[in-house]
DNA sequence: TTCGACTCCTAT
DNA sequence: TCAGATAGGAGTCGAA
């Protein structure tokens, strides 16, 4: 430290190891690292000063005076959107790059190893060298700090509050740079103020959508920075409103968000012809009486996100310049977006006001309205809208083709873009064909830059895009509608979803795709039980305290089998102790496919009519996987069988153990396999043979195996088989 | 069985 | 001390 006097210290999670870990070690031994890491060692230190509980929890609540302290995984949690935030997973995310991950109480035990110390040893400290590499290529990667400075520069704040603080922070220093000019102060209402301001009472418009599968083109229309340009548009600021269109009290006071304005008497009168109106009754003064500063501040950011990147075009190959630019163009549009925050932040703002924040989302919502309106009255088009949100349109364009639409849709935001005042534009975004209306904020399509492009299949609020779900769920979703949307084949979806239920049941998966994860807020729950990912912390605690989850760490868990009738907080496990359980626990792949796979897909493909429940119900081979027994039997044999009941004949099993060996009965591959047809195929992969003697069927189907009629019929197999292919869609259900 | 509270996460 | 907003869907669980 001494040698490099470092600006910036580094670690991937510094609360509980790194240089956390170092400062809470040297304060139990009595060491004042604290004070030598400091760049002024006579400042007061973290440690003894108060714990910082909204630092530890938004960064790491460590400071060290003169220096910053990066928590990498954390800006990294802000950064990229990731299902797991742990060293191994953000390595192999950002570096593409596939590392180990060692707990510490493994590193220990190598450390202090005493049979060969000194490899052992050597291997702890490259482990920890290379981590350390690691954390700072993972900074690099994200140019973490690169365009921390150029956001800093743009908002006009210090580094470490870009990173820090919120947005109120950056949107005030520019605010106020501006207001200064013009020779205004920010208001600074006082709590009670802010507490006491009505709540805001307009509400953006978000459709109900037509929910169905469109097989025409769908263009995507939506407003370009609506909230920025209403606020321009209509010039609507603090500085120039006039209050509510009502009489003054006697005190000559109309009431303005947190406080009051005084309207001098015959003011309104005066501009009445002038002034410009909001939907909700709010009078703003014309730009040419007094420009607004928040027009002002937005105007010029809009301006000069445009020339950054009329300047990212004619940088050439210098990269360098180029990203600094784009993270330059990116601050603005952030801070452009925010500004209606601002402006409404009811919970916790500095200088929120009501009126004003109702004026621009009921003016947004009124353009928005409009534009339907024009939509649907235009019937040159013959376009039909089927949904929107607050700033976006969805027009059906039926029975064109997609180069119509790109026309159609051209002309239409052409359209709505002359009847608005400047600077608000509507943009066609892109076409999609074919897509999907689900719900409110859900939909999903083939994607369309340009008439010739290629499709990009672009999918929003669905489980494929959340986080809450498993990767076997986002991906059997995500494959399941480009089968649908590129083969327009019902039936060989069919085959692929009953693929996928063979793979569940038979445990055919890699164990990663079972893997929940979700934040963990300790100390913010109110009921009584926990959730899951909860739950799997709180035992971690038990076990290590210093294990715990830090402040909103994803905590990833898996469903296992367990008692009938559990709730899921019984069946959820670190997945580490699945793996650690040495056959003991099950995957739940009856929770799996009946209450994550199929509910999701179901609300998919009920538009199509099919009922996919169905075909997991009727699969030939439906396993009939019973946890009732397995409590009771937990570490017994018959916790390795999925069901007691034979598969195929559906009679209890009489006996659990291979009758000619007598040793556990495990999963293995069929030596039938080489005889013809899936049928047996498909039927060995869920069979559960001895290994000891393979080839012998006795155990098979649990019930006395060579005695059972069904199994050695396999006409009736056949049978049973087709039975459930049956059912044919037929190629052409879905034309387009 | 229904419904609401709680929790999580996304769209805008 | 610090903390943009609301709308909205879905899963879970326990009380009605």
């Amino acid at each position: 430290m001494r040698d490099t006097d470092p600006d910036i210290l580094v670690g991937f999670e510094v609360q509980h190891a790194s240089c956390g870990y170092l400062l809470e070690r040297s304060a139990a031994i009595g060491f004042p690292l604290d004070r030598c890491l400091s760049r002024c060692p006579f400042h007061r230190s973290t440690l003894e000063s108060r714990p910082d509980t909204y630092g530890q929890q938004q960064q790491s609540g460590i400071h060290v005076c003169g220096r910053e302290i990066l928590n990498v995984w954390r800006l990294c949690r802000q950064e990229i959107k990731l299902g797991l935030y742990n060293y191994t997973n953000v390595c192999a995310k950002v570096l593409n790059k596939r590392v180990p991950s060692f707990p510490p109480q493994l590193l220990h035990s190598w450390f202090q190893h005493l049979a060969s110390p000194h490899s052992l040893k050597r291997q702890v400290l490259l482990y920890l060298l290379e981590k350390a590499s690691n954390t700072l290529l993972i900074l690099e990667a994200m140019e973490l700090v690169g365009r921390t400075c150029e956001l800093a520069r743009v908002f006009g704040i210090d580094f470490f509050s870009v990173l820090s603080r919120g947005s109120q922070y950056r949107v005030e220093s520019m605010l106020y740079r501006l207001a200064r000019t013009q020779n205004f102060l920010l208001l600074s209402p006082s709590v009670q103020q802010r507490q006491s301001q009505p709540a805001t009472e307009c509400i953006p418009l978000v459709m109900e959508p037509q929910s169905a599968f469109y097989s025409s083109p769908v263009c995507v229309l939506d407003f370009r920075s609506l909230y920025p340009s209403v606020v321009i548009a209509y010039n609507m600021c603090y500085s120039t409103c006039l209050g509510k269109l009502v009489e003054p009290d006697s005190d000559g006071n109309v009431k303005l968000g947190v406080s009051s304005l005084r309207r001098a008497p015959g003011l309104l009168a005066s501009v009445r012809e002038e002034a410009i109106i909001t939907p909700n009754g709010m009078a703003f003064l014309p730009p040419d009486k007094r420009e607004g500063v928040l027009p002002r501040l937005l105007r010029e950011i809009l301006q000069a996100r445009v020339a950054v990147k009329k300047l990212m075009k004619q940088v050439g190959g210098d990269v360098k310049l180029y990203r600094t630019l784009n993270s330059r163009q990116f601050g603005l549009k952030l801070i452009a977006n925010v500004t209606y925050g601002y402006t409404s932040a009811g919970f916790s703002g500095r200088m929120p006001c009501a009126d004003l924040a109702d004026a621009i989302v009921q003016t947004g919502r009124e353009t928005l309205e409009r534009a339907i309106r024009t939509v649907e009255e235009g019937r040159q088009w013959g376009a039909r809208v089927i949904y929107g949100d607050t700033d976006s349109l969805f027009v059906e364009i039926p029975g064109r083709s997609r180069e119509e639409a790109f026309r159609i849709g051209r002309e239409i935001a052409a359209a709505v873009t002359a009847e608005n005042p400047a600077p608000m534009e509507l943009e066609l975004e892109k076409v999609y064909q074919p897509s999907m209306m689900v719900a409110k904020k859900r939909y999903v399509g083939y994607s369309y830059d340009s008439p010739s492009s290629k499709p990009v299949l672009d999918a929003k609020g669905i489980e494929m895009v959340r986080r809450d779900s498993c990767p076997l769920v986002m991906r059997v979703q995500e494959k399941a509608l480009k089968v649908l949307f590129e083969t327009k084949n019902i039936s060989k979806l069919k085959s692929y979803m009953e693929g996928v239920f063979m793979d569940i049941i038979a445990s055919n998966l890699n164990i990663n795709e079972y893997v929940f994860a979700k934040e963990v807020r300790q100390g913010t729950y109110a009921s009584s039980t926990l959730p899951p990912a909860a739950t799997v912390n709180a035992t971690k605690v038990l076990r290590d305290p210093r294990a715990g989850a830090l402040h909103a760490e994803r905590i990833p868990y898996v469903v296992v089998c367990g008692q009938p009738g559990a709730r899921l907080v019984d069946l959820v496990l670190d997945p580490r102790e699945l793996l650690a359980s040495s056959g003991m626990l099950r995957i739940n792949a009856q929770y799996y496919i009946t209450k994550a796979l199929i509910p999701c897909l179901e609300r998919l493909l009920s538009l199509f009519g099919v009922d996919i429940r169905r075909w997991y119900l009727e699969l030939p081979r439906y396993s009939r996987a019973s946890s009732r027994d397995h409590a009771s039997h937990e570490g017994s044999i018959r916790s390795h069988f999925q069901s007691m009941h034979c598969i195929l004949c559906d009679q209890l099993s009489r006996t659990a153990v291979c009758a000619e060996c007598t040793s556990l009965p495990q999963v293995a591959l069929c030596t039938m396999q080489n005889r013809r047809g899936r049928v047996e195929r498909d039927l060995a992969r869920l069979c559960r043979i001895c290994v000891s003697c393979v080839g012998s069927m006795r155990l098979v189907t649990g019930c006395d195996a060579v005695d059972c009629p069904v199994l050695y019929d396999r006409v009736k197999a056949q049978q049973l088989w087709e039975a459930s292919s049956r059912i044919d869609w037929g190629v052409n259900f879905l034309e387009w």
